[in-house]
RNA sequence: GGUCGCGUAGCUCAGCUGGAUAGAGCAUCUGCCUUCUAAGCAGACGGUCACAGGUUCGAAUCCUGUCGCGAUCACCA
């Protein structure tokens, strides 16, 4: 029983014994820093069945604590404000029983559990990635280190789109004018090389629109009519038949894309267990429609095409099935779903990290799943965020205005490199520990920089303003972890196994204890909210907290032996902790900075 | 227009299952490196929590309305 449950099933003894009043629910909150205490007793609430002064009551309640439970030291009680002082002993004993536990905080995964299968990053194949894609990409990373960490089993998946008339634009516009260039002839990676033919093509055909227009067609009229369009169509149509020649461009520039983005996801540091292609699922979930229109889940309109209605559910109708029979996007989003519980049997929900301009589509297609049946479609997840915007306002590929992912990696990593020379601190190192340090940190502070924030909120990211490496960021973070390091090598020779005994706890040590105590608390809320924010909060408030305990306490000149081998397991829980929390946003810890 | 989301210090963000005097960082200003890494610490300055009502002993937090920003309302993906 922790701390927590302890002090509320004890209040609820001092009220039915004082008072002979039976409460079911005991408020508590941490104790503001004005006051003295740690944990605080709301009295308030409990006013509805308990009559009187809440000062009075406040006292009543907190002479029996103060009496009967030994780890209540003292208490005051300020208005209707029970303030509890826990003893050092409780949180010495809590110490003691977690200093020695690997990944203190992770939940055992239990082997009989379901999985979650997350999906993220999901691009198209005919432009790189970019920054929208890297907060797609590290917040379904990082959801799915926290469910890991939070004891679920995860599946990491994405499923890429690399079909459809986007994809033939790129084909078309190498084809006509790429002269046979290659990403090895020019030198260009994959995904960028095909980008810029699908940026080529936008730009020829704007120019036939324009061509059309001063012949005097109207301009809807020409944008339908360009020639390079309908041969992008006729393509796709070939593509749809197989045709030998179009199949074998599509799946080279499609090699070309992977390559290109498996160096991008490698520096970022995301990985997948499975990948999945629109090009093998686009035709799947039709079969599943015919069977959910036989049990009336949907129905067929007089054209052929089939429906759902979904208007008792707020929403509309809508379509699932062309009146030819062809798919539609939803279509596949429910064949696909489907698919992957058969592939993953043990899933028992899953994950879909998508922007929120799919918070319509997803409700409707969690619906409809839940109504055709399956029992792992109540734990389906948007994980939906918010777009990047810079300040010109939204990113467009086609027009340029794009953060590119692999530029931005770069640039972080240069930052770093020049900030760590200024400060100059890395003597004894070689070029490539130097090389790798600078990564860390430079990611770091990206990957903060992004995942700090809510998701649901759309981020506003000034490409001028470069991305902060001091205050409330990733390198801060990781300083104070490499500082931890220092201490524990510096500390070799201190015998850490001595016993602590009876001391008095420095209110710096105490707050830390606090801090560490809540962590798998943290965690668990950070996996139910699907917020990696929860986790970079909490880091940040263990960290500030750390960096005031190392500043105005002496930890390696502590007056005693066994308070110096305290602190020092205590900066070491410190720094495992902050790794954890790290770790779970994909940020890795240097030794040294 | 309907629906959904957001609006907290000059800027970037916490806090939102209702609880004390709304917290951090950046920026500005003051101190602190002969002592464990100053990417740090200690402090100052800075707020009509968009606005207006309501519920409550108590509202940044819940409800209603208004305004502002964004998304969405395709037999596109």
């Amino acid at each position: 029983m922790d701390i927590q449950d302890l002090i509320i099933t004890r209040v609820k003894e001092a009220v039915k014994k004082i008072f002979d009043t039976e409460i079911t629910t005991v408020e508590l909150q941490p104790t503001r820093k004005d006051f003295e205490g740690d944990i605080t007793v709301v009295v308030f609430p409990m006013l509805r069945q308990v009559k009187g002064n809440p000062q009075a009551i406040g006292e009543q309640i907190g002479t029996f604590l103060e009496e009967n439970v030994e780890e209540v030291a003292r208490f005051n009680v300020v208005k209707g404000f029970l303030n509890l002082v826990i003893s050092d002993r409780y949180y010495l004993d809590f110490f003691r029983e977690i200093k020695d536990r690997e990944n203190y905080g992770y939940v055992t995964p239990d082997p009989e559990g379901k999985a979650v299968l997350v999906e993220y990053s999901s691009p198209n194949t005919n432009k790189p990635l970019h920054l929208g894609h890297i907060r797609n990409n590290l917040l379904g990373y990082s959801v799915a280190e926290i469910l890991k960490a939070a004891g679920k089993k995860v599946y990491k998946t994405q499923i890429i789109n690399d079909r459809g008339i986007h994809i033939c634009k790129s084909m078309l516009a190498w084809k006509k004018f790429g002269n046979g260039a290659t990403p090895e002839s020019t030198g260009l990676k994959g995904d960028k090389l095909v980008g810029n033919y699908y940026v080529i093509f936008d730009k020829e055909y704007k120019k036939e629109i324009e061509t059309l227009v001063s012949e005097g067609v109207n301009r809807e009229e020409a944008a339908k009519k360009a020639p390079l369009l309908l041969e992008a169509q006729e393509m796709l149509r070939k593509w749809e038949a197989g045709d030998e020649e179009v199949v074998s461009l599509w799946k080279t520039m499609n090699q070309w894309v992977y390559d290109g983005f498996e160096i991008t996801y490698k520096n970022l540091g995301v990985d997948f267990d499975s990948y999945y292609y629109e090009s093998n699922t686009y035709l799947l979930g039709k079969d599943v429609v015919e069977d959910g229109l036989a049990r009336g889940v949907f129905y067929r309109k007089e054209d052929g095409s089939v429906w759902i209605d979904l208007t008792d559910e707020g929403l509309d109708e809508k379509i699932v099935l062309r009146a030819d029979g062809t798919a539609v996007y939803m279509t596949q989003d429910i064949g696909t779903a489907i698919q992957r519980v058969k592939d993953y049997p043990d899933i028992g929900g899953m994950v879909y990290t998508v922007g929120n301009e799919q918070d319509y589509h997803f409700k409707v297609l969690f619906l409809i799943l839940q109504k055709l049946g399956y029992d792992w479609a109540q734990r389906l997840y948007h994980l939906s965020y918010g777009m990047v915007d810079l300040p010109s306002g939204k990113m467009k590929s086609r027009e340029g205005t794009v953060v590119d992912a692999d530029d931005l990696i770069v640039e972080m990593t240069d930052t770093a490199e020049e900030i760590s020379r200024e400060l100059g601190k890395l003597d004894g190192y070689s070029k490539e520990e130097k090389k790798e340090l600078y990564r860390i940190i430079g990611l770091g502070a990206l990957k903060y920089y992004i995942l700090k924030v809510d998701p649901k909120k759309r981020i506003l990211f000034n490409p001028e303003e470069s991305v902060d490496f001091a205050g409330n960021t990733g390198p801060f973070i990781q300083y104070t972890y490499a500082r931890i390091q220092s201490i524990l090598r510096k500390a070799e020779d201190t015998d850490l196994n001595r016993e602590t005994g009876e001391i008095v706890l420095h209110e710096k040590e105490k707050e830390l204890l606090k801090l560490l105590e809540a962590f798998p608390e943290i965690i668990s809320s950070a996996a139910g909210n699907y917020s990696p924010a929860v986790i970079a909060n909490y880091t940040y408030d263990l960290v500030r907290e750390f960096n005031s305990f190392y500043q105005n306490v002496s930890i390696l000149g502590a007056e005693e032996e066994s308070r110096k081998a305290f602190r020092v397991l205590l900066s070491k829980k410190v720094g495992e902790v902050i790794a954890s929390g790290l770790r779970m946003l994909g940020i890795d810890v240097p030794e040294r900075m």
